[in-house]
RNA sequence: GGAGAGAUGCCCGAGUGGUUAAAGGGGACGGACUGUAAAUCCGUUGGCUCAGCCUACGUUGGUUCAAAUCCAACUCUCUCCA
């Protein structure tokens, strides 16, 4: 492997962030000689960015940690026209609202990984949309759009899949990247932005901006990527038992998204450590020798480490807490994640089926039904053979609540109010 | 513009008139085993007021006692030719 002389290249690449660099030894002096800007991009495709795209973020994170200005830009002008990078088909298209309120809710977790302000190692947040929305169609084509080949853009790995396939690329969509591209000579020109950051399927369109940036005389631009991040067995990052690991919190409580990374599979937990926590190099070091049963212990670790850089520390550590008293002492912990159902209903009494549904333990009547025959349902951990149970006043406990657990991992409290 | 091929459940993919809510695989979920892991094994995987009913095989209409399966038109996609 390389030796990196700055501390951002360093950082990064013993903590297994580094997939591709567009000039190695270019960048590295770089980023030795001055304070540097670099930008990653977020489409608003949904209302909170999911794990992920974690890894993009604690890039940034590294980036002002290492003394530069880092720069994370809302896609709420390329959010209109939908990436098709290795994608097998066209997204749904959004409309303006729909990318402006994600743009909104999307924003709120990056100020718990950079520091945003006015300082010249300040983050900035920015959209693409002020530039992007008023673009002059001729006159984007003739400034921008004579530079780009169609004949090389068409040799793009990221859309040969679909070009090979059956799926047609639209014309909107083929624009994506020449969007892109401009973001990045746009940020260069006004922000002295040197270096694109992203996953490592946007590394077609990073190195195309690079090539824009040429033909339109910025300075020297820099792409770095970072590896498709796959669970050991395979699974996208992100995905979880109840769907998309969410960010924000109103999407996925703190205690589920710490049981997301307590449910980390034994041969990911030291690559995990060094990628979404910012424990120091020699502590991930030692955990990552401890085997075993140990091994549980650092995963409790690595769960509240993620937790708290998110939610903060006292989330995290309630969230642990909380997966603590219910799995280890099989006690009724007061932080389940809950829901809140109207006294009087519970007195006329709930049908056990519905009240799954209701709590999001079960997409329909006939999966809760189906999870009564598997003998996956309880109540208040005690086991629901019957569907027609009912469930009323009786069945709240002394803590005012009642218990719901689907399988051994899913709980979920019923508060009555 | 011309000639072919195709559109099936979350995905891939069989099925070419009735026992098809639709083979098989993947994924997902539940169970067993464990360590709240992986691997493995078992089960489930359209909806509902669930031994019954309803809705489903691109869209619309037709043939038939009966259609995912036959016919027509339409929409979209792919391949070859121009």
């Amino acid at each position: 492997m390389t030796e990196f002389k700055s501390d951002f290249l360093r950082t990064l690449s013993e903590r297994g962030y580094i997939h591709q660099i567009s000039d190695e030894s270019g960048l590295d002096s770089l980023l030795q000689k001055e304070t540097v800007t670099a930008y990653i991009g977020f489409d608003p495709t949904a209302p909170s960015l999911h794990a992920g795209s974690l890894i993009q973020i604690m890039m940034l994170h590294w980036f002002q940690e290492t003394g530069h200005r880092a720069i994370s830009l809302m896609g709420g002008g390329t959010g209109m026209v939908g990436d098709p990078s290795f994608k097998d088909e066209a997204r749904q298209l959004m409309t303006l609202d729909t990318i402006e309120s994600n743009i909104a809710s999307i924003k709120k977790v990056f100020s718990n990984y950079l520091n945003y302000g006015d300082g010249p190692k300040d983050a900035l947040m920015i959209n693409n949309a002020d530039w992007l929305r008023k673009i002059n169609y001729l006159e984007f084509l003739r400034d921008v759009g004579r530079h780009f080949s169609v004949n090389r853009m068409l040799s793009f790995d990221s859309v040969k899949t679909r070009l090979d396939r059956e799926q047609s690329l639209s014309f909107l969509e083929f624009n994506y990247m020449i969007l892109q591209a401009y973001d990045f000579v746009e940020l260069a020109n006004n922000y002295d932005c040197r270096l694109q950051m992203g996953g490592s399927d946007q590394w077609g369109n990073i190195v195309n901006g690079i090539d824009l940036g040429h033909r339109m005389g910025t300075k020297q631009l820099y792409a770095l990527t970072s590896p498709l991040l796959t669970t050991s067995s395979g699974a996208k990052m992100g995905k979880s038992a109840n769907g998309a690991v969410w960010l924000n919190a109103d999407m996925l409580s703190a205690y589920d998204f710490w049981q997301y990374w307590r449910n980390t599979e034994d041969a990911d937990v030291s690559r995990f450590l060094k990628l979404y926590t910012k424990l120091p190099m020699d502590e991930i070091a030692r955990l990552s020798a401890l085997g075993g049963s140990e091994i549980n212990e650092v995963k409790k670790i690595l769960a509240t480490e993620v937790t708290a850089i998110l939610h903060g520390r006292a989330a995290a550590e309630q969230a642990a807490e909380t997966a603590r008293k219910t799995f280890e002492e099989g006690a009724l912990a007061d932080n389940l994640p809950s829901i809140e159902v109207p006294s009087a209903e519970l007195e006329a009494g709930i049908g056990v089926l519905a009240l799954f549904v209701r709590a999001g333990l079960a997409e329909s009547n006939g999966e809760a039904r189906r999870h009564v025959k598997g003998g996956a349902v309880k109540v208040n951990d005690k086991a629901v053979s019957d569907e027609r149970q009912i469930v009323g006043t009786a069945d709240v406990t002394g803590d005012n609540v009642i218990k719901l657990s689907l399988g051994k991992k899913k709980h979920i409290l019923v508060r009555p109010v």
